[in-house]
Formats: C-alpha cells, sequence, structure tokens
DNA sequence: TTAGCATGCGTAC
DNA sequence: TACGCCTGCTAAT
C-alpha cells in the first residue's frame, strides 16, 4: 500500500543490507520463475523513481518491481517465512532477508531495459534528476482537477492518495480546481512541499502533513483507527473535525479514488496560497 | 465465515 | 467508467 516513499525507503534497505553481495534469490510462491536466473549472482544496487523499485542484477538484468495497492516487500533477518505459498520473491545473504508478497509486478528486465523505466516515469520529488518543469507542462495544459493531476505518475510520480489530499489542503486548494487554473507560484510552492514531506516519509517511515501550530488540535481529538501511521490534516477523516477550521471533513471520488478535503479550508475555486 | 476495503494500475467497453 | 488482480486486515453476519 505505497507511495513513492517507501519505495525509495526499500531502495535504500536493500543497497544497505544486499549491495555488492551474491545474494540468494528464490519465488517461494513459484510464480516469478526467474529467480532461477538470478540465484547466487551479485545485487548491485537497487533504485527507485515514483513508485517503480529496479533491482539491478548487472549482466542478469535487473528485477522491476511495483508494489500497487497491497504488495509488501518485508526486509529483515533470515527467518522461514510464514505462508511461503504467498511469497513471490525472496533475496537472502548474510543472515539477512527481502520478502515480497502481493505485489502488482515482479519481472525480469534486461540489461538495459531499466533504462526505459526511469525515462517513462514522470518527474519524482525524491530523486535529485527531477525537472518539475515536465510537471508544470502537463498541469497547465489539461483542465482535469487538480486533484486527478496530483495522482497522475506522468506529472507527480511517487504521489498517491495520501500525499495529494494533503498537499491540497496545505495550500488550501479546491480539489476540483481544472489544473490549468493553478498559478505558477502556487505550482512552485506545491512541487517544493512535496519534496519536504516526501523526503521526511521516507527518513521516518510514515506520512506526517501536520504542522507543529496544529499539532494540539491533533492530540485533543478522537483516537484514530486507521493503520497507515502518519499524522494527517484530512486522509480517512471524512466526518471528523478539521485540525483547522474544526469544520467537518469532506470525502467523495474524484478519478477514481476517494479524494478528502475540507470545504471551509478548500472552498469551491480556490486557487490555493503559498507555504 | 464472509464481505468489503486499502497508500495502484492495466485493460476493455 | 467499470472491472480484475495481487494479499491481509477489519467489520459485519
Amino acid at each position: 500500500m505505497p507511495e513513492g516513499h517507501v519505495a525509495h525507503r526499500l531502495a535504500r534497505e536493500l543497497n544497505g543490507r544486499f549491495s555488492g553481495l551474491a545474494v540468494q534469490v528464490t519465488s517461494p510462491q513459484g510464480r516469478f520463475a526467474e529467480a532461477a536466473t538470478l540465484d547466487r549472482t551479485v545485487l548491485e544496487q537497487a533504485e527507485a523513481v515514483g513508485k517503480h523499485l529496479l533491482v539491478d542484477f548487472g549482466e542478469r538484468g535487473s528485477v522491476w518491481i511495483h508494489l500497487g495497492l497491497i504488495g509488501k516487500l518485508a526486509v529483515g533477518p533470515d527467518v522461514p517465512p510464514p505462508s511461503p505459498q504467498t511469497v513471490r520473491l525472496r533475496i537472502a545473504a548474510r543472515g539477512a532477508a527481502a520478502t515480497l508478497r502481493g505485489p502488482q509486478w515482479c519481472r525480469l528486465l534486461a540489461p538495459g531495459e531499466s533504462l526505459r523505466v526511469l525515462e517513462a516515469s514522470g518527474p519524482d520529488p525524491l530523486r535529485a534528476d527531477a525537472d518539475p518543469g515536465r510537471a508544470w507542462a502537463l498541469v497547465r495544459r489539461t483542465r482535469r482537477p487538480m486533484a486527478a493531476v496530483l495522482m497522475d505518475q506522468r506529472a507527480f510520480a511517487g504521489v498517491g492518495n495520501i500525499f495529494r489530499a494533503e498537499v491540497l489542503f496545505r495550500h488550501g486548494l479546491d480539489p476540483f480546481l481544472p489544473s490549468a487554473a493553478l498559478p505558477r507560484p502556487v505550482f512552485d510552492s506545491v512541487w517544493d512541499d512535496l519534496v519536504g514531506l516526501m523526503t521526511a516519509a521516507v527518513e521516518v517511515g510514515r506520512i506526517d502533513t501536520v504542522d507543529p501550530e496544529h499539532l494540539p488540535a491533533v492530540m485533543g481529538r478522537e483516537p484514530r483507527v486507521d493503520p497507515h501511521g502518519g499524522e494527517v490534516y484530512v486522509y480517512r477523516r471524512a466526518g471528523q473535525a478539521c485540525h483547522r477550521c474544526g469544520g467537518p471533513v469532506s470525502a467523495g471520488p474524484l478519478a477514481g479514488r476517494t479524494v478528502y478535503w475540507c470545504p471551509r479550508c478548500q472552498p469551491p475555486g480556490s486557487r490555493g496560497e503559498l507555504r
């Protein structure tokens, strides 16, 4: 259930545990037959772009992983995995193991093909080589709602349903605003905010978006049962009190997913404010 | 025990 | 826009 920060965090963990080592590669579930090709070869390095994870095995190619909505990659001590029938891919060396379950896909790419994955991705706020100008070019030429464009991986690679709702709230932006109506300074502020929020999420391993001045409101509210971890303004808080104005948080479908917003802080037609 | 939902995306209509 | 897919957890029956 990851947004881009999870992919980047996993790349970092894989590099820390396995980079430069000859690793055991298996598919206990049997649905990644190419595992045998990679077994006992050197894992060169792992890299993330957007929500994609690329694990480079040099001349043998790269494993291209996308976790999708429900996939998980757990990295930890090398112990026999429970329910191995759901383990698509397992990488192990020196007492550590990475266990992949339920990915959207897990494919072996020929050497060089991973470059195409990198090139096909939109700019990723978590990568130093990201060009926000490409995101702006897409934003300014469509009338799709801003909340839809924020989920478009060609524009904002790595942004998912949590980051989109939160960054819209933090800028007082109407989720339904046609993206072409977004002022350039607000776009710049949104991009910079994503860089900051997502970078922090990679470090901490969860998504926190609430500013310190609103934390008292967070602490005073009802306990949250949703397991996504961090402290957020609106994501999955429909009907609860907005941490800023106290009004009820709204929810509704947009581009096939549920978007959350505060109608008072993000009124219809609002073109947002700088942060 | 079953149904529904979830930080996602590809395909078919 | 609707649906299928991958898995695990929770709420409803």
